[in-house]
DNA sequence: CAGTGAGCGAGCTTCCGCTTGACTT
């Protein structure tokens, strides 16, 4: 019908430009790629110069067929994807995938979503630039060969369904050598030393808080300065120097930036904080979300000085063009920003509002004045006192400036600064009364183990991923379990105060908890196997620069400087041989293997390494005449770390503890911890409880206590075997369940007055095909826990027996 | 949902970057 085609990548934009072109333009959305490299082998023809081989991916299918349909009906078709190396490359597999050879096709960009900038774009239309998407071919093919050719290697050599790639493995490996640094790091401890002055003026008692300018390494040092502060105990003020200091407002947000802050100020993770912003992508409140470009529109920047001019006044606004800094940057949409920035606020849920708020207040503060403050330094002389003075600073705020709005959180730990105050008035010479001076014991911190977003910061500034792959690549390293979430507790340790006060020095020794970490990253046993083993094989490929250098190409390639294929081309052959090697090189060891020492009572070969379930010690080995024996490490254990004696007492367990009801009750650990199995039901044994030395008496009390909530948590109970129907108490109010399945109770009825009738009709009314679909996509999908892909595997294998 | 695990078979797993979807016990 219409005469126009434009087609755009995401479909939330599709329908805010149709709004501005006309009835004369239909537009349509190709939801990211429409073709991809085979899904199957390589899809790399290495025999013909590294021919791309490409498909439509299933779920493609339709929708390329409709554009198609399409496309056919226009008499112009406009490729109007995003104006970066995919986006370019999104048009060209457009106008080859619809076949548009013989169409008039044509090409444009925009990168503001305005009136203006579409009928602008329309007015300038180009050819699709070639030499951009060899450059991504290049990025496709070469990261396809990297992941398609190590992650066999690993399948061979450590364990079956494991991955490598450009991206995934070097965040792995930040991880790991952030853990090591953590393991190797000595903290070395250092006296602080404080001191609260006193002085009168005009009647009024002022306090002063300094600080020593030096730490002392020793006790015996810092008792000595005590020491010498009780016997002169005259200071005086040296000197005051009072200089203005300015402090500018943050660039929008990007991304990155948005996810980092939205963990620190919110608490989200970074899959949470995409999805939020997608809601509110979606529904028109704030621009695109991917992005790494810090610009703001010239219509954001006039809407946000008019908002700040009227809200706050003049003096609050300047206008300001940030410059994006980070590698790599492909900058094809502006900084994620409020649509309309004269909506301080938006409608929806509670998670949507906050982020918006974020998002308001980062891209106003951008805009707003500098804030203006007076930093006061005030220096202590000590009377016969040569090499140490005391400090004390203060700070004023003479305008507010941004501040007034929003102020960037950082990542570090808390640091034990004072926060800088008011100083009292002072006068240069004017001698000061010491009140006490305390000298702490303070150590030095190991350095932070990575959070989600502070692992994304880290990755931004090596050049490596991209926006539309963070939250994704975050969640690809923890399925393949090479690091996870952890808590991890701390320790408690002493530390020294020694106190100068009323002419007397006394000495005290308190305690502070350290090393605890909530919800931080840490490596697992097959995340450090698998690095150490990528980082020795493959040097290049884990090298920090490897993206940066790669990139570098991309760009020669991009300005036709270079054939894609010949980049590859080089690659490969360096690279291809090293693959090679390392499959078939022979170790007489396993990867990751470590050996403990001897078992006292076979004399058989103690060792620990990676296997198909994880990591695991055994008995002997494959020489040995008998078969060896296995036991899987527990949760808090570590290849690294196991002692032979712990490793011993693994295979201590399963452990029949006793007899009840004729059954044994046998005690082992699973995958959620330790158990009790008695009668084939499983019973977990809760905190406090050791398998190791459980007694019968404990297990039965257990075995009871579990019956008597079971009970509870059934309301009725309808026939026998597979026809039993049961109606249960759960989580979300009672539910039936049958052969595997649950019900919902429909709304306003009784579960205790339910007959069995209306169970079954309940039954039978349920849409059994959404659940079956469900059900479906749920083993389509990856595995959420590594469990399904596990059970699949032993199931073949026995029915193959 | 808690067991498993060292060699005949057969075939599976895997990358990075663009996009959104359909779900609730």
């Amino acid at each position: 019908m219409q005469k126009n085609l434009v087609i755009v990548e995401s479909p939330a934009k599709a329908k805010t430009i149709e709004k501005f072109l006309g009835k004369d333009f239909k537009v349509m959305s190709s939801y990211g790629h429409i073709r991809d490299l085979k899904k199957k082998d390589l899809g790399v023809d290495l025999a013909h110069n590294y021919k791309p081989l490409y498909e439509i991916p299933a779920d493609k299918k339709k929708l390329v067929s409709e554009l198609k349909s399409a496309a056919k009906d226009a008499d112009i078709v406009w490729l109007a994807s995003d104006e970066d190396r995919e986006g370019e490359a999104i048009s060209w597999h457009l106008y080859e995938a619809l076949d548009l050879k013989n169409k008039d096709s044509k090409r444009i960009a925009f990168h503001e979503i305005t009136k203006n900038a579409i009928l602008n774009a329309i007015e300038n239309p180009r050819e699709i630039n070639k030499d951009l998407v060899d450059a991504q071919q290049a990025r496709r093919v070469l990261d396809r060969i990297v992941g398609f050719e190590v992650s066999p290697v690993l399948w061979k050599k450590v364990k079956p369904a494991l991955s490598a790639g450009r991206v995934q493995s070097v965040a792995v490996r930040l991880i790991v050598e952030r853990e090591r640094e953590i393991q190797d790091f000595k903290t070395e401890a250092a006296y602080r030393i404080q001191a609260i002055f006193t002085k009168e003026e005009n009647g009024t008692k002022y306090e002063l808080k300094a600080e020593l300018n030096k730490r002392l390494k020793t006790k015996a040092e810092a008792l000595s300065l005590l020491e010498h502060l009780k016997e002169t105990n005259s200071y005086q003020i040296d000197d005051i120097v009072t200089k203005p200091v300015k402090k500018s407002p943050a660039a929008p947000f990007t991304t990155s930036t948005l996810q980092q802050e939205a963990a620190r100020k919110l608490g989200f993770s970074v899959s949470q904080t995409m999805s939020v912003a997608q809601r509110l992508y979606e529904s028109g409140k704030i621009t695109y979300m991917r992005t790494d470009s810090v610009n703001l529109s010239s219509l954001a920047i006039n809407t946000s000085k008019s908002e700040i001019e009227s809200v706050y006044g003049k003096e609050y606004s300047k206008v300001r063009q940030f410059s994006t800094k980070s590698k790599g940057a492909q900058e094809a949409h502006e900084a994620i920003r409020p649509t309309y920035m004269t909506d301080s606020k938006v409608s929806g849920s509670a998670q949507e509002q906050k982020l918006y708020d974020l998002i308001w207040k980062r891209t106003i503060a951008s805009q707003m004045s500098d804030a203006e403050l007076e930093r006061t330094t005030v220096t202590i002389d000590i009377a016969n006192e040569d090499d140490f003075k005391f400090v004390s600073t203060g700070e004023v705020l003479k305008f507010d400036g941004f501040l007034r709005v929003y102020l960037e959180d950082t990542d570090d730990e808390p640091a034990d600064a004072d926060e800088e105050s008011l100083l009292p008035p002072l006068h240069l010479k004017e001698k000061l009364e010491l009140k006490e001076s305390t000298a702490t014991e303070r150590f030095t911190q190991r350095p932070p183990r990575y959070t989600e977003a502070s692992l994304v910061r880290k990755l931004e500034e090596l050049g490596i991923g991209r926006p539309s792959t963070y939250a994704p690549t975050i969640s690809t390293i923890q399925n393949r379990e090479y690091v996870e979430k952890s808590n991890i507790e701390g320790v408690s340790r002493e530390y020294n105060i020694l106190q100068l006060k009323k002419g007397k020095i006394s000495d005290s020794t308190k305690t502070e908890v350290t090393g605890a970490d909530k919800n931080k990253l840490k490596p697992t046993d097959i995340g450090i196997v698998v690095n150490d083993f990528l980082t020795e094989s493959f040097p290049s490929i884990l090298d920090y620069n490897f993206t940066a250098t790669v990139e570098k190409q991309f760009d020669n390639i991009a300005e036709g400087q270079e054939e894609w294929t010949h980049l590859i081309d080089t690659f490969y052959k360096s690279f291809h041989p090293v693959v090679d090697e390392v499959m078939n090189s022979h170790t007489d060891h396993k990867i990751g293997e470590r050996i403990l020492g001897t078992d006292p009572k076979t004399g058989k070969q103690i060792s620990v390494k990676i296997g198909r379930f994880g990591p695991m010690a055994q008995i002997g080995t494959q020489d040995d005449e008998e078969k060896p024996t296995f036991a899987s490490l527990q949760k808090n254990q570590s290849l690294t770390t196991i002692t032979l004696k712990e490793a011993l007492k693994l295979f201590e367990l399963p452990r029949v503890v006793g007899e009840y009801e004729g059954k044994e009750m046998q005690v082992a650990v699973g995958r959620f911890g330790p158990y009790i199995r008695h009668n084939s039901k499983f019973i977990s044994l809760p905190k406090g409880y050791d398998p190791y030395s459980i007694t019968e008496e404990e297990a039965i009390d257990l075995i009871e206590e579990k019956r008597k909530k079971d009970s509870e948590k059934t309301i009725q109970i309808f026939g026998e075997g597979d026809n039993e129907i049961q109606i249960l108490n759960g989580r979300y109010g009672p539910y039936i369940t049958f052969q595997k399945n649950n019900y919902k109770i429909p709304k306003g009825t009784e579960a205790k007055s339910l007959t069995e009738e209306q169970c079954l009709e309940i039954i039978k009314n349920t849409d059994n095909t959404t659940t079956k679909a469900k059900r479906g996509t749920k083993t389509d999908k990856k595995p959420a826990k590594a469990t399904t892909g596990k059970k699949t595997q032993t199931a073949k294998k026995q029915t193959s027996k």
